[in-house]
DNA sequence: AATTATATGTAACAGTTGTTACGCTTATAA
DNA sequence: TTATAAGCGTAACAACTGTTACATATAATT
């Protein structure tokens, strides 16, 4: 583990801290489609991403699902910082995206660190702007794009988390994801095989226009 | 000065913390309309709300606005920390919804008091955990509510940071908050007026379902 | 091989939102 | 007072999105 601790978060903490994380940090190997937190959940720990990527979801009162963000590598949950230091419920479901490595951090040492380490106070804060970044970003795709530009981001940021051009997706699961039917992604993604930007085939599909 | 820090940080902020924002801060009045924050702005000092409201608007490429939400008394803007401590420019546009009171506290004090109170550190993360919840929020409005609830949301919104039922603002105003336009916000209106949940005059707007 | 479940394609129609156009009213300025 | 601008109401239509229904294709199971 303190390998991939070095590696990944070697140019952002001194080495004490990467000792601590070894020391009281638990490695996990995580499959994909795993999910790792639910609406509600009172979350202990807080992960840090090796590899592979999550995705962040929102969920209203009738269980209408819709996608905010992946996380990669490098990063952390903002979410998960915000309800550990605040003591309340995660108000986003977290699902491993790619098959994922990740440290589990308890939540005790998070607050020791605050006070003790600077480059463990600046990446908390960092993580909270990179997330909220992230909000506004999500925001501005569902404001002011009309769904199939919706539908094409979509595509190539999970063609990027998955560091490979063809994804493995049903249209019904996009559907989910962006709150929408499946007949309106269907219709949608067949216009974009029209203008040659993607090719579908059952089951996946191939992001051309990258 | 001293007696609205009192008033409203003494129960967040030991003593000796609103002694120091009391000799570092400037006192301000910001008369209603007035833009706080334009986008792309860096920011150079942060805002203690004493009384008032601000909102915070977020804007596309084409000059496109939206509404994220209302700032009140004993909020700051997590965004301006956000950019005071990551020294990046600002995503958001603020505007002073009410006449409004703050205290501008500047950025290298900020960073000081971090390591040296602990009150202090937990407004700050506090904030971000307020201000993503209000993030979180807006993308509910926006993804899951059709525009006649997110207009009657607004209202209500509007008259509760107003604190008067009575609304002062034209169809085009509102329409630009929405990101919809002007023709749209007039049918709904109608409608809810119809509905007996609001009552339309020339420039105001009565709320009565609040 | 036949059956079943899942995935996709497509048509037809409904509902919501966006646009254009124009008339009327109220406030402001000349 | 008259002219002009701003605010609002409404109709007609277009565009986009959502729903229902059904056909076809592919994969998994018996």
């Amino acid at each position: 583990m303190l390998e991939e601790l070095q590696q990944n978060y070697g140019y952002l903490f001194e080495d004490e801290l990467i000792q601590e994380i070894n020391n009281v940090g638990t490695y996990k190997d995580i499959p994909e489609g795993f999910k790792l937190i639910e609406i509600g959940d009172y979350i202990k720990s807080m992960p840090l991403l090796v590899s592979g990527a999550i995705k962040i979801l929102r969920e209203d009162e009738d269980g209408d699902e819709l996608i905010l963000y992946f996380i990669e590598q490098g990063d952390t949950c903002a979410m998960t910082l915000s309800c550990c230091l605040g003591n309340s419920k995660s108000e986003i479901r977290a699902v491993a995206e790619t098959d994922t490595k990740l440290i589990m951090v308890p939540i005790v040492k998070m607050e020791e660190w605050l006070g003790k380490y600077k480059s463990w106070q600046k990446f908390v804060l960092q993580s909270y702007h990179n997330r909220m970044s992230e909000l506004l970003e999500a925001i501005d795709t569902i404001a002011f794009l009309k769904m199939d530009q919706r539908l094409f981001k979509y595509l190539k940021d999970k063609a990027m988390v998955n560091h490979n051009e063809v994804i493995h997706v049903t249209h019904q699961e996009i559907a989910r994801d962006l709150h929408t039917s499946r007949v309106v992604i269907s219709r949608l993604l067949k216009t974009l095989e029209i203008d040659g930007k993607i090719k579908l085939h059952r089951n996946n599909i191939t992001v051309i226009d990258l």
